[in-house]
DNA sequence: ACGAGGTCCTGCGAGC
DNA sequence: TGCTCGCAGGACCTCG
């Protein structure tokens, strides 16, 4: 599920493949996965459109033209975005929900199965008004402990929770937040309110490490992301939590606990290492 | 203001 | 073997 790293890594593999490209005979479809854009508006932006660069906000890939126009792309799930310089088998034309030609063979094509992940255009102002809504990037260099702690600040949710709201903090989902908060030992499911300047400081540089690190691993390929030139990343194979309930902690050797009980979402942790309640039931 | 729960969507694994 | 069913989940929505 493309997180941060992923989408980071999607974005420095298209960049020098598609920047300056003019993108034509743009195909949609489906049209399910518009927000607040037509069909046509879209198809009509893109013919002819060149695109003057590619960045990453959060979790979303940002497209943007020469118009003007950004494209915002958020995968979700199971969305992958890739440069094909061949015709695309018959397997691979399967899923796809957007595609333009690039030029000299090459396409740019939008992929999604389980087709969770959306699609919009926006103008100058619309992105201002888009990117206002969402949390600082946590690697920027400006994001230190205070910053941190300002975004985590007089909210009683769990950690957990408001590590991954996107309106507080860019980037960071169900993967990286269960990593985290087991490098700083934190129970995911404490108050956001209760995690105290020592705690905070640990989180700030667990959050950190472990987006760098699967930045430089090209991140994590549980099933379905792929990277911007169809590869997989490998941080699967250094996670120490997400995915790891009923095995040994690394730390400590006690059995991983798994709950659902933070917003739905499976919760990966150590009772021991990160002070939570020791589950009655195993996983 | 906040939490709980529904919605979208398809593949996959468990169970029978 | 072949079927059904429930789960996976990020963001957004409604309801209480």
């Amino acid at each position: 599920m493309p997180e941060l790293p992923e989408v980071e890594t999607i974005v420095r593999d298209l960049a020098p493949r598609i920047t300056g490209r003019t993108l034509t005979n743009p195909r949609l479809h489906h049209t399910n996965v518009l927000r607040r854009v037509s069909r046509l508006r879209l198809l009509r932006t893109l013919q002819r459109n060149v695109i003057a660069g590619i960045s990453r906000r959060a979790k979303h890939i940002v497209i943007l033209l020469e118009s003007g126009h950004r494209v915002v792309i958020q995968p979700r799930m199971t969305g992958s975005l890739l440069v094909y310089e061949r015709r695309l088998r018959t397997a691979e034309r399967r899923y796809v929900v957007l595609q333009a030609s690039l030029g000299a063979g090459r396409s740019l094509v939008y992929r999604d199965i389980r087709r969770l992940g959306t699609i919009e255009l926006l103008d100058e102002k619309g992105w201002r008004s888009y990117t206002a809504g969402i949390g600082p990037e946590p690697l920027n260099d400006d994001f230190d402990v205070a910053a941190l702690r300002a975004r985590i600040r007089g909210s009683r949710q769990a950690i957990k929770k408001v590590l991954m709201d996107q309106r507080r903090i860019a980037g960071v989902g169900n993967i990286y937040a269960n990593e985290a908060l087991f490098r700083a030992g934190i129970d995911p499911s404490r108050r956001a309110d209760r995690v105290d300047r020592a705690a905070a400081t640990r989180l700030h540089a667990a959050v950190r490490d472990v987006l760098l690190e699967a930045v430089a691993a090209r991140g994590t390929t549980l099933r379905d992301y792929r990277t911007g030139t169809g590869g997989k990343g490998s941080f699967q194979f250094a996670l120490q939590v997400y995915g790891r309930a009923g095995e040994p902690c690394m730390r400590c050797r006690t059995t991983l606990a798994v709950t659902h009980e933070i917003d739905g979402r499976q919760t990966t942790f150590c009772w021991r290492c990160q002070g939570g309640r020791r589950p009655t039931a195993r996983a």
